[in-house]
RNA sequence: GGGUGCUUAGCUCAGCGGUAGAGCGUCGCCCUUACAAGGCGGUGGUCGUAGGUUCGAUCCCUACAGCACCCA
């Protein structure tokens, strides 16, 4: 082995040879195991929140499969709509083209040209993770299988009658010229105006003021509306107002809808670009008057001098006019909440619009068929109320639940190309015709189509296809082999559907409605079962100091990055290159030099993910810090050199297991110790506490196996006893192969590449550590007399090691060690040990000075009664000896007080359970010992 | 407005009813042939505030303060 760990140079050689291997596969034995991966946009990169999440279904992914499960791990990529459709409009941009300049069947074919030149990129990203996933069954969710789906589950939910067409007001984001959901609108508070403007009434003999942030939609005001039992207002409601710069009269209306108290009472309605407005212009059947293009516009119902105005250039000139007027009553600033597209960042605007919806929440259909609150949002409810699915952390419960509870019909259709085509036909009178394809439409009509079909132009939202990932990908709902572009088998619902429902769903918070809630309907809806049994919600992944990363902050890492590393021009290169505002290029790369002055360091991708590991507890963001990284890299070091040091001190060949039990106390000890570490960390898989698995195994092997075991070994393998020897040489093996094993999922390179050269000496035949079992804490024996023995010792040699430190003894300097006191049990551990206090204490051999023998001045440690002195002569400074045991003296007197004020307390002694009691009794009479040792070295001192 | 979290050592976080812990940082000593990406030893906290429950509260309850996120 090479003499320090170093991570490039293994990862390279690894994964390819398990991808080959088939170990990815699910091996056809063993209990169903899958894992569903969230499939990334094919547009995207790997990023932190990826790498993290990635991580996490790795190792449980490796673990389960060690422990024989029959292991899937699903993986593929997602159309991503608007995204992708983005980013080949934004190169057709380049060439001062549209897509509309292609038309959509050549702008499709680029899309999928750009799709099969690029769209891999995130997977390759993955596999340098170590992602062990079955890559031979990627799926991508507009190829042909999940396509058939898709049209399969659409038609079938339309002649459910749970899929509808209908004119409403739908968010539409004028930019990108399509309906968006609900759920991809950001409100943000924005510094705007409240504006106050006067209408009269047709008569002009009164007026009404109302306050709006929009101004320019009063060319579609319907009505004015006030509360019924508002009585300032209440003589006109019936009567009309003239509707200021047009020549419309518009009702006044009562609506308990209004707030009496907010503003004047009276509110203005614009049905067409409201939400609240349009519910109430139904309430009082007051046809919705739309006054903007679908680019936002003013379109003709407006007065001809805005027409063809922009919505914030029509504001202008509407205030202006009302103004003119004096109609503008008052102006003042406002903070107000502004709809905003998640995708373009444009201020949506409601547009009535003919959209696909799904429904959610009707009970019952017109014609008595259940309707989609009772056929697909309660299954949905019932399946997280129930506890068949269950969320780690458990709160995520309650999100998930109450958003179902509230839940508006779903709008599917989008105005792109990019995507699953609706299966729906137009005949020239406008009937609608679903079906898989156009002859599946006509076969299923109940009348015939008026001249031609025409397939609708809208495609389906993206979370349509995501929706159906858990049993889309398995196959459905083809009967037997699905294959790819390739002629490659990639499922078969008849043999994979054992892997729904899959065991866990590890995905992030902000995906529960948009994903999670819609896999659970369609999953439960279409094959009766629920999707997975766990849902665990991994935590956001922040910078050191707990923001958000993001470009523009210039916070963001890159995990391949710190896998490989990377130069500091480079890096400011990288990170500034999408950045067009210089203010916001200056800043970030002024950042990146002060934060990376010397650019990152390769940490390797072991150390990236034990540090995932290390930082994922239930809290909801983690703070990625690269010290920690960096020193888990260390750690994986450790675990090297301590591979290094076994090794070097076995003979050649295979080493053949001694009869018997181990010999060493030291030996027993630490198998003792695996085996508590190793129930410890499988109880970590179970509960998802990757942060306490991870600090299991990491103080093990740091604190236990390498600190202690490793050290009292050295004395064993050098000493006379060849039995103790031998038998040390073998469970230093031993136990290295165990912790490879119990590490592998955490850092699977590392562990492998060492494993390669401990396996031939305990002549192991698998070929890959992947194919060993996930070692069995219940095939260990423990051992509590050796646990005991080893804890004695390791007292009394850190009582050494502290006087020597405090009282600036050197470290490799050997001094006289005298034994004092103690009893029967202390002569004969001070026996057996004889030779590691020796060697580990840097001492000369321990001489017991007799029962009221002379002493020499010593420095002193205590165990129980045991006194460990080290004479003075020449190496010790009494005063500070004396010092520092009055110090000592003094901490263990305040723990005595400590005790004694419980025991004292006559309510504790009667109300504590007996244990809690006798475990304070038991402490006091320890510290009474500790302290009657210290006190009589105290008086020896003089 | 409704909801969900968080507040513990300088920093980042575990612990969640019975002696306050880890990593990193910091200080001191040491290049002791597995490892200086290291070894050994130390320093450092009235567990956000105020009440309550309890023999006992960092942990449970209530209120308050501050911070964050989600939904409207």
């Amino acid at each position: 082995m090479e003499k320090s760990f170093e991570p490039a140079q293994i990862e390279s050689k690894w994964y390819a040879r398990w991808e080959a291997s088939g170990a990815f596969r699910p091996s056809g034995r063993g209990e169903p195991y899958c894992i569903l991966l969230p499939p990334p946009n094919v547009t995207g990169t790997l990023h932190m929140g990826h790498a993290f999440q990635q991580t996490v279904m790795d190792m449980l992914v490796r673990y389960q499969r060690m422990r024989g499960m029959n292991t899937l791990w699903q993986v593929g990529t997602d159309h991503a709509g608007i995204a992708t459709q983005k980013i080949v409009e934004n190169q057709l941009a380049v060439e001062d083209k549209t897509r509309h300049d292609l038309g959509r069947d050549a702008f499709v074919e680029r899309v999928w040209q750009w799709k099969e030149e690029s769209g891999s990129t995130i997977t390759h990203q993955m596999r340098r993770i170590g992602a062990a996933a079955d890559w031979s069954r990627e799926r991508f969710t507009m190829d042909e299988g999940l396509s058939a789906a898709v049209r399969k589950v659409f038609v079938e939910w339309y002649r459910a009658g749970l899929i509808y067409r209908g004119n409403r007001l739908v968010n539409w984001d004028p930019l990108l010229g399509t309906a968006v959901s609900d759920l991809e609108v950001n409100n943000v508070e924005r510094d705007g105006h409240m504006w106050s403007i006067r209408y009269l009434t047709t008569d002009g003999a009164e007026s009404v003021v109302v306050a709006t942030t929009r101004p320019e939609t009063m060319l579609g005001d319907v009505a004015v509306a006030v509360h019924p039992e508002d009585e300032r207002y209440a003589h006109l409601v019936g009567k009309t107002l003239k509707l200021p710069l047009t020549d419309r009269e518009i009702p006044v209306i009562a609506d308990d809808y209004v707030d009496k108290d907010f503003g004047t009472g009276c509110v203005k309605i614009t049905p067409a670009h409201d939400f609240n407005d349009y519910a109430i212009g139904q309430r009082h059947q007051l046809p919705p008057i739309t006054i903007f293009t679908l680019d936002a516009k003013v379109n003709d119902n407006a007065p001809q001098k805005y027409r063809g105005l922009d919505r914030y250039d029509a504001r202008k000139a509407v205030l202006a006019d009302l103004e003119a007027l004096g109609l503008l009553v008052e102006t003042k600033a406002h903070k107000l909440q502004v709809p905003v597209s998640q995708r373009s960042d444009a201020v949506i605007e409601p547009m009535l619009t003919d959209q696909w919806f799904v429904d959610l929440t009707s009970d019952t259909q017109k014609d008595g068929r259940p309707g989609g609150r009772k056929a697909i949002t309660e299954p949905a409810l019932d399946a997280v109320r129930s506890g068949e699915i269950k969320f780690v952390p458990e709160n995520w419960a309650t999100t998930y639940t109450q958003w179902l509870d509230n839940i508006q019909d779903w709008c599917i259709s989008r105005q792109l190309w990019w995507g699953h085509r609706i299966p729906a036909w137009y005949d020239e009178a406008g009937n609608i015709f679903v079906g898989e394809d156009e002859a599946d439409a006509r076969a299923h009509a109940g009348t015939a189509p008026v001249g031609a079909l025409r397939q609708d132009d809208d495609v389906l939202d993206t979370w349509f296809s995501s929706a159906l990932w858990p049993f889309s990908t398995l196959g459905w709902p083809a009967d037997g082999p699905v294959k790819n572009e390739r002629g490659e088998i990639v499922a078969n619902w008849q043999h994979d559907q054992i892997f729904l429902p899959s065991a866990v769903l590890v995905t992030g918070f902000d995906i529960i409605f948009f994903w999670v809630a819609r896999m659970v309907m369609a999953t439960k809806y279409f094959t009766g079962r629920i999707p997975f049994r766990k849902v665990y919600i991994n935590a956001i992944v922040r910078d050191a100091e707990g923001q958000k990363m993001s470009k523009s902050k210039g916070n963001t890492l890159d995990p391949l990055d710190l896998i490989d590393g990377i130069a500091l021009e480079p890096l400011v290169e990288k990170s500034t290159r999408s950045l067009l505002i210089p203010q916001v290029r200056a800043k970030v790369e002024k950042r990146i030099r002060k934060d990376y002055p010397d650019g990152i360091p390769a940490i390797g991708t072991d150390a990236l993910r034990f540090t995932f590991a290390a930082l994922a507890s239930y809290s909801r963001t983690i703070n990625f810090d690269i010290k920690r990284a960096e020193g888990y890299k260390a750690f994986c070091n450790k675990l090297w050199n301590a591979a290094r040091f076994v090794l070097m001190n076995l003979p050649e060949g295979e080493i053949a297991a001694p009869a018997g039990a181990p010999v060493t106390e030291a030996e027993r000890w630490i198998l003792t110790r695996l085996k508590q570490t190793l129930g410890e960390v499988e109880q970590h898989f179970v509960s998802y506490r990757f942060d306490l698995l991870a600090q299991a195994l990491y103080e093990f092997v740091w604190n236990e196996y390498c600190d202690w075991f490793l050290e009292l070994s050295k004395p064993a393998l050098n000493g006379d006893d060849a039995a103790a020897a031998a038998s040390t040489r073998h469970t230093l093996l031993v136990v290295l192969e165990s912790v490879l094993r119990a590490l592998h999922p955490v850092i699977p390179f590392i562990t492998e590449e060492v494993w390669a050269s401990v396996a031939p000496k305990l002549g192991l035949t698998e070929g890959s550590l992947m194919q060993r079992p996930w070692p069995r804490a219940d095939a260990i024996v423990a051992d509590d007399t050796a646990t005991a023995e080893v804890e004695w010792f390791k007292n009394v040699l850190s009582g050494v090691r502290r006087i020597r430190s405090e009282m600036n003894i050197s470290p490799g300097k050997t001094i006289p060690l005298r034994l004092a006191d103690g009893d029967a049990g202390d002569r004969e551990r001070a026996a057996k040990f004889a030779a590691q206090i020796a060697f580990l204490a840097r001492t000369e051999a321990p001489q017991w000075i007799a029962a009221g023998a002379d002493e020499p001045a010593a420095a002193a440690a205590v165990v129980g009664t045991l006194r460990v002195l080290i004479p003075l002569a020449g190496l010790i400074d009494l005063g500070a000896e004396k010092a520092r045991l009055a110090k000592e003296i003094a901490r263990i007197e305040v723990e005595i007080r400590k005790c004694e004020g419980k025991l004292g307390n006559a309510s504790f002694v009667a109300n504590a359970p007996a244990e809690v009691v006798a475990q304070e009794r038991q402490r006091i009479a320890d510290w009474n010992t500790t302290l009657g040792a210290l006190r009589e070295q105290s008086r020896k001192l003089g």
